[in-house]
DNA sequence: TTTTAATGTTAGACTAATATAACTTTAAAA
DNA sequence: TTTTAAAGTTATATTAGTCTAACATTAAAA
């Protein structure tokens, strides 16, 4: 059941999961939009997904995530905010930049070094001496 | 000319380039059991790879990298050696499991988030006391 | 020098992800 | 209510990367 998943679906889970968060549906057109590819193929994904038990999609209807797939979609999301957070907030890259490599790595990244990070960027945030240090030492 | 590999292929440069380095030679075989593929695949990655320019293959022979291919060979290993820095030294991560992300990730990050790394790492090592803060911060 | 094991190559098949083109359904405008 | 444009679907093709199986070459052992 727990098959990993290919970084492709992932990122359909992920785009149906972002547009039902910002406009409560997810719609073939939407998903084919946000990923630069054609109906056709989200079509081909959303069977796959749906074969997979990680989405509800009925012909011509929305797209809905199952509760196994909504954690798949926030999963990954989490990785990517803690990608993109790390790149801006402390190495200092620009936000374009930082959120395309953090949209690549996030199929990537194992969960031991994720928490390594997301414990890094909490230290860094809670103690304003490491912080400034940081902030100093990125800026030269 | 300058297109952009597949990771796979960019898999098989930087095999080639390991495998120079240690044996002084690079053969179908040792490629072959380095990536866990099999012979065939190897040399079909290996005809794309000569079509590019990327190698010099002649057949039955040892497999050599051209200086263009070297020069990428060498960016993707640079990659793979700071990434497997960062999250040893400095996120503490196991070695074996940053290993296995800094051999993903490699072919994602971008030059520019790569240079912002590369001064991150520096600055630690320069500022003992910035390093003194990090490690005492990462242990806890 | 011949035989044979190891290595390398080629042919053909499969999977995943995409595209184009033709067709279907839905829903909004006339 | 009918027409039509937009959205969705299906069929078919292509590309990249892999595999297995059959075949070829090399080099080492007999």
């Amino acid at each position: 059941m727990n098959e990993k998943l290919t970084e492709s679906l992932e990122n359909y889970l992920e785009t149906i999961g972002m547009l039902i968060r910002k406009n409560k549906i997810a719609r073939v057109k939407e998903i084919s939009k946000e990923l630069n590819v054609k109906n056709s193929s989200v079509n081909i994904a959303l069977n796959v997904l749906a074969d997979k038990g990680l989405i509800i999609h009925e012909k011509y209807g929305y797209v809905e995530l199952t509760p196994e797939g909504k954690k798949i979609a926030d999963d990954i999301q989490h990785k990517e905010d803690v990608l993109l957070r790390f790149f801006t907030e402390i190495l200092g890259v620009d936000k374009d930049i930082a959120l395309k490599d953090a949209c690549r790595m996030e199929h990537t990244i194992s969960d031991e070094t994720l928490a390594k990070l997301i414990f890094f960027i909490g230290k860094v945030d809670k103690e304003s001496s490491f912080k400034k240090a940081i902030q100093k030492n990125m800026k030269g």
